[in-house]
DNA sequence: ATCCTTGCAAAAAATTTGCAGTTAG
DNA sequence: CTAACTGCAAATTTTTTGCAAGGAT
């Protein structure tokens, strides 16, 4: 929790921006959590020991990182948006009904962001697929209103 | 563009839901758009046509609809979520510069859907698939690398 | 009638921004 | 030094909610 080996953090800095101890902090902090935290939760660890750092510097710093690519970010619609300090690739499935979030490993995913590369002309910094579904124990416990909903739709 | 076909409506509708002027209207209007909107302007397009149906029932029908998988939604962290009324597969590509978004084609994502599926055990409604990156617009105008300046980078 | 649904408006949540003081380079 | 950055707090923006009235079955 402590900080991470500064040339690490150093390495990955974008170019033209002040390192300075509250963007070192955001960032190490992102990167030891390890998995995607909304930017309240990260407020609340950086505040454990640097209680001084504003919200507004939190935001900045977070939208700024994402712009350059050096974190990613997993909006969901209920919920606040999710950092996530690994941008290699790794995909997530979200259950809609009780709001699991769990990592998933899709090959073709990776494909995919060279397609899209392809296909639109951007230089594309990472790839967000949000697989929305319902988990395995959503579907056991409740069956979503009693029964199959005109899914068929949705399913390819 | 009033009512689509009632049928088509109606054999998508939710079981266990009351098909309502509301709620069709809504659906309706998210189909009729063909593209992603934000919920501000799916409101704005309601009021159009139905200037008395409220905020607060549009959200609560767009998170009924979407957690039913009958509109998908898709959250942008800077924005507003954007709906989309497509279910099928097709996925777009984001500039964290501009805000563009467009749609690509990507087949592989379809690939990507199975392979969640099959390795999670979700019931997956929809897959979320946004590529962020710069587009080359923006890539050409300010260079990203080198003297861009970035925070005042423009926000949609 | 009964219960789902709506409209309204206030509230909560999430994120952004102006400004004056601070600091990295 | 000096432009970039920060903290603070107020302002926005986005979304949710409580409640009484309305409407479908």
């Amino acid at each position: 929790m402590t900080n991470a080996d500064p040339t690490e953090i150093a390495k990955d800095f974008p170019e033209g921006f002040r390192m300075t101890p509250q963007r070192v902090a955001i960032l190490d902090e992102i990167r030891q959590a390890g998995g995607h935290l909304t930017a309240a939760e990260i407020i609340d660890r950086i505040h454990e020991q640097h209680p001084s750092i504003s919200v507004g510097t939190v935001y900045r710093t977070l939208n700024m990182f994402a712009e350059r690519g050096v974190i990613l970010e997993f909006p969901f619609g209920n919920q606040a948006s999710r950092f996530d300090g690994r941008t290699e690739r790794h995909d997530h499935v979200h259950c809609t009904i009780c709001g699991e979030l769990r990592d998933v490993e899709v090959p073709s995913a990776l494909l995919a962001h060279q397609v899209a590369e392809d296909q639109s002309g951007y230089e594309i910094q990472g790839h967000q697929t949000i697989f929305s579904g319902i988990c395995p124990k959503c579907r056991r416990s409740q069956g979503v209103s009693g029964d199959e909903k005109g899914a068929s739709a949705t399913r390819d």
